[in-house]
RNA sequence: GGAGGAGUGGCCGAGUGGUCUAAGGCAGCGGUUUUGAAAACCGCCGUACCCGUGAGGGUACCAGGGGUUCGAAUCCCUUCUCCUCCGCCA
């Protein structure tokens, strides 16, 4: 979130942030202003009362040793209004304090200055594309259609055990799959200096706040309850590895000495997607079970930026040993995520849509996620806290990547050759129907 | 799931209603001493927020929330977490 003060203090620059992404969202801030005001007053009035309080209760502490009980039961019965006062006051500051937080909560962060301005993805820029176009000399089918040839690809079955939007993978199809998480998280750790690292796949309410998922974007999740849907303990699934992993440093001062730090995560991902009916309803593309490896950073604020670009490498890296055409776009200010300031999305080319399609975001998130989860870190070894910048980034979303690779390297026969890099987890150069 | 026990500052640990601003120790930082080091001694040593240009002042926080009281780390209720034993179990 934003820091709340300094939103007070720059009204009009925090609107003009907001309003590159759209002009709903710089009106969140219209109530800010005059709310941050009457918290300040608030706790200077309550403030003075308890101070009142605690000079009261030195000198009551000897009247009560003294044994002068007239005085005592007099002092006694003034303390009491005192202490209803200051009830009083406490109880209206929880609550402006809990509306200015809940307030904060859903007001995203402020593009950078270098995203660029735009509504939708039509706005993105292009920044880079990656490798040859491939061309072939047959109708390129699409990745759905290869998969049932091969026998590796069943959403018949899947929609049997859990509706639609799941599939089964079978065969050579679940090994590639185990094959590219394999690798992707060998390249991170050995040759990017990433951290491996096994969360857990659900999480309190409190870590998706953290990252910017709560409490705007609830629709979204899977939500577990046992008894209570409304039970407040209750555990989401993750939608994605960001949220455990980023959220494993919250409430933390590290040391600056540690910084940056870089992990790295399989996890499944689940997302209920409910805006997004009737997009991509055939294939892997979008399911409400994905897997994907995450990469994530922790880093010094004066590193944010210079952090993106070697983070979104990272994840191109991964695209460039699979052999696979891409292009890098960069999300415009209206369709930047909630909590980033800068996104660079990674698409790779799917021939039989004759389009490129996300298959990574790498975003910076500047303090947002750190302020809200309580991420810090010390430049000195004495020095004042300072909130860290967080980065994180998609390398790669799993079952997107198998699609590419079925549909780039497709053969005229129905067969696919396998990408030099996965060769030695497949134990074979080609995927065939027999 | 059942029965017990526990949750204090980076760590250990004292503290069961009023010198409250949490004893003491360890670790860490600064200094004295020393040719240097160790040891010893002295000092410092949490976080957030509010007021103040500043120096500085103030408030809150002893797992979370609520309550009792003039006053709570200390009593009561509740949630969570951890430990021990039993049951079940990949």
């Amino acid at each position: 979130m934003l820091d709340g003060r300094w939103v007070a203090d720059h009204l009009d620059e925090a609107r003009k942030g907001l309003a590159r992404r759209s002009p709903e969202t710089s009106a969140l801030l219209d109530a800010a202003g005059p709310l941050f005001e009457r918290r300040r007053e608030l706790i200077g009035k309550t403030e003075a009362l308890q101070a009142r309080r605690n000079a009261a209760n030195e000198e009551m502490s000897k009247l009560a040793k003294g044994g002068d009980k007239a005085t005592f039961a007099a002092r006694r019965d003034e303390l009491k209004e005192l202490s209803g006062q200051i009830k009083t006051l406490e109880d209206e500051l929880g609550k402006v304090e809990r509306e200015v937080e809940e307030r904060l909560l859903s007001i995203p962060n402020l593009p950078h200055a270098t995203t660029p301005d735009g509504q939708s993805s039509d706005d993105n820029p292009v920044q880079r594309t990656w490798g040859e176009q491939p061309s072939y000399d047959f109708e390129p089918k699409p990745h759905w259609e290869i998969g049932a040839a091969l026998g590796i690809l069943d959403f018949e079955r899947a929609s049997k055990l859990s509706g639609a939007r799941f599939s089964v993978l079978w065969g050579m199809g679940a090994r590639l799959e185990r094959a590219l998480v394999a690798f992707m998280l060998d390249l991170h750790t050995r040759e990017h200096g990433y951290t491996e690292v096994y969360p857990p796949f659900m999480v309190k309410a409190a870590a998706l706040r953290g990252t910017g998922q709560l409490p705007k974007f609830e629709a979204d999740l899977f939500k577990t309850f046992r008894n209570d849907p409304e039970d407040p303990d209750a555990l989401y699934l993750i939608p994605t590895a960001e949220v455990p992993v980023t959220n494993l440093h919250a409430d933390e001062i590290l040391e600056g000495d540690q910084l940056p730090l870089a992990y790295t995560a399989y996890t499944p991902c689940f997302r209920s997607e409910a805006g997004s009916y009737g997009k991509d309803v055939r294939g892997l593309i979008r399911q409400h079970q994905f897997d994907k490896v995450e990469v994530v950073r922790f880093v010094p604020p004066e590193q944010g930026a210079q952090q993106l670009e070697l983070l979104t490498g990272h994840a191109e890296k991964v695209l460039q040993r699979l052999g696979l055409h891409y292009r890098v776009v960069a999300l415009c200010a209206g369709d930047l995520g909630f909590s980033s300031v800068k996104t660079y999305d990674l698409e790779v080319w799917l021939p039989s849509q004759n389009a490129y399609r996300e298959i990574s975001s790498c975003s910076w998130f500047t303090d947002y996620q750190a302020r809200r989860a309580k991420i810090r870190f010390r430049a000195e070894p004495k020095g004042k806290p300072r909130l860290v910048h967080t980065l994180n980034g998609s390398g790669l979303a799993v079952g997107r990547t198998l699609v590419a690779i079925l549909e780039q390297f497709q053969q005229e026969d129905g067969s696919v050759i396998v990408p030099e890099a996965l060769r030695a987890f497949m134990g074979t150069d080609r995927l065939s129907a027999r």
